[in-house]
DNA sequence: CAAATTTGTAACTAATTAGTTAGTTAATGG
DNA sequence: CCATTAACTAACTAATTAGTTACAAATTTG
């Protein structure tokens, strides 16, 4: 059923690849905006302006969808990590590592909330992805070795753990950005503000640095 | 259209107060497990074993029945803070802050997925939410004082934000537990797990000492 | 080039949904 | 003790929804 990959056409009246990642464009916006029980086939399929037929074609039914959601933006994260040169100085390494989560999620608001819909439904289509389980993840691998290099300078404490370090600095990334909304309402400022983005993205890496010093 | 607090009766076969309670206990599983737009009405008015014209006239529609769940959430975490003892050396009262955080979430996982659920629609019901606004937040004062208090002793550096420490504290309970199933799956290790809870709330506890230190 | 396959369309359906109508029964207050 | 109001019920509706059917055109392949 899924249609394999193929090689580039002139064609212009069909575009299989085209049309999907089209089809994921809106999805991912709808799932962005309105969760997985909100987001509406009719709509994505208008938006993206393919046939809702195609969708179904394609992606099987609506979780198939959003699956092929998910895939997409884990591969994206994994990818961006790739490209991430943590080669200098253990604390400005950890910072570049820092503005890269920090910078990702900002740019990337639709991950969060995705993300979070996911959790939602108790992981329940991740579960069931070869895809996301086969997938390299560059930044683990990064931070492994950076937190070695800067034991071995004696500027970081031994025997830190990269998973810990890296879920701590999501934690206060992802959690400041997708919460924002509700935070500030409740404590009564605007923490979307460009100085608040500022101030807390200065909070995380003295935090961090705190953390990890020796 | 909303109705009044009534003086407690005796009558078995009429209770308005238990109604609401009962569809507002229901409304927040349903809206915890499916979210805003997955949840039913129809399925919460069988769960509470109210008629669903009854949601109707309590709550007006089904995002006042989202709203009136915020509020209770929101009333339930300020007044639980009410109880909160920080009366202590300052490291010790901060371990029990903490505690008190991540004791609250690991309780009410609920909470979780409905703030998330208010963050993906922009906040929308709790702008216009007034009994939020005018809540007591008896932990915001507590840890102001306890900031301060332990700035004076010389054990905590001068000048923190309260509101930065509690949003910190709750950044690593809130994405720990709330991405717990994600976060599983994408590093390959049960994150649920009591061992894996114990460590990183151990972790939370030596963050927050080390950022928060003079 | 012809048969099989892939890509696409438009119109449809069966089920579900939030919200209503029209009325009944219990409590209350004058 | 009766009239008004509050609490409650069952059955309904109009709109929407995920998913389908039946068909057509383009592309590939033998």
């Amino acid at each position: 059923m899924p249609p394999a990959a193929k090689p580039a056409s002139t064609a212009v009246t069909r575009n299989p690849e085209r049309t999907r990642a089209r089809v994921l464009e809106a999805a991912r916006n709808a799932f962005a905006s309105h969760g997985l029980a909100g987001a509406r086939v009719d709509a994505i399929a208008e938006a993206s302006g393919a046939n809702k037929r195609m969708i179904y074609y394609y992606f099987a039914d609506k979780e198939g969808l959003f699956l092929a959601t998910l895939e997409q933006i884990y591969a994206e994260l994994c990818a961006a990590s790739g490209t991430l040169d943590l080669e200098a100085p253990p604390e400005e390494a950890l910072a570049r590592y820092i503005d890269f989560v920090w910078g990702y999620y900002l740019e990337h608001p639709e991950a969060v909330t995705i993300l979070n819909s996911e959790n939602l439904h108790g992981g329940r289509h991740l579960k069931r992805s070869d895809k996301v389980r086969d997938l390299e993840r560059p930044f683990v691998d990064k931070l492994t070795l950076l937190l070695k290099r800067g034991a071995e300078d004696g500027v970081f404490r031994a025997g830190l753990d990269p998973v810990t370090i890296h879920i701590t600095v999501t934690a206060m990334t992802y959690f400041f950005l997708g919460n924002n909304t509700t935070l500030s309402i409740f404590f009564g400022q605007n923490l979307a503000s460009a100085r608040a983005r500022r101030n807390w993205r200065r909070h995380i890496h003295a935090s961090l640095k705190a953390i990890v010093s020796a």
